[in-house]
DNA sequence: ACAAAGATCCGT
DNA sequence: CGGATCTTTGTA
């Protein structure tokens, strides 16, 4: 049983808790009580109004709003009316930025993390540290030399700089990738 | 009120 | 490479 993430660890800046989220454990609890653990291998950061790649660049809406509060809620979204994608939520209060989950050692790929942990609408806002339906729990801090880090993907229409900004983490010679 | 596009995945 | 499928957003 690994330690689970505690209150205050995603309220620092997106782009340093994104390489530090690599190799610990997602964690999702059905409504059937079974336990779904995975080790993250590969996340996304998007941050700030002024990325263009990031929804909090249309400000604050209905959909966007959860970025602005405190880091450590799950904001979760339909993309293509068919997947939801996993984020957490970062920074302090107004600062709008959020870490996609892309991958896990088990699942490979945005829209399959949420298919498998049956993600859904109901998820929005919800608190990481205190939900009993899915959390965060410290795993092995891989080393730096098997974290690399790349452009994010999909986000072409973002424009040249944020869509070559290197704000994609994820462990080299990992399997899913 | 309507049209367009999207942080994806799968089958052809 | 195109279709699935529906919410969010921009424009009128």
């Amino acid at each position: 049983m690994n330690k689970r993430i505690e209150e205050g660890y995603f309220s620092d800046d997106a782009l340093n808790i994104a390489p530090k989220l690599i190799g610990n454990y997602l964690v999702r609890r059905f409504d059937d009580n079974t336990l779904f653990k995975s080790k993250i291998t590969e996340v996304e950061v998007y941050r700030g109004e002024d990325d263009l790649a990031c929804h909090a660049s249309k400000g604050k809406t209905k959909r966007t709003k959860v970025m602005y509060d405190k880091g450590g809620k799950v904001y979760v979204y339909l993309i293509y009316g068919m997947y939801w994608l996993l984020n957490i939520t970062t920074g302090k209060i107004d600062e709008p930025q959020a870490i996609l989950i892309r991958g896990t050692e088990q699942i490979s790929g945005p829209g399959r993390i949420g298919r498998e942990l049956k993600l859904d609408a109901s998820f929005y806002g919800e608190n990481i540290y205190t939900s009993n339906r899915i959390w965060v729990e410290y795993g092995e801090t891989p080393p730096l030399d098997k974290i690399i880090t790349t452009p994010r993907i999909g986000i072409d229409y973002a424009g040249e700089f944020w869509a070559n900004i290197p704000w994609r983490w994820l462990l080299k010679n990992d399997k899913t990738i």
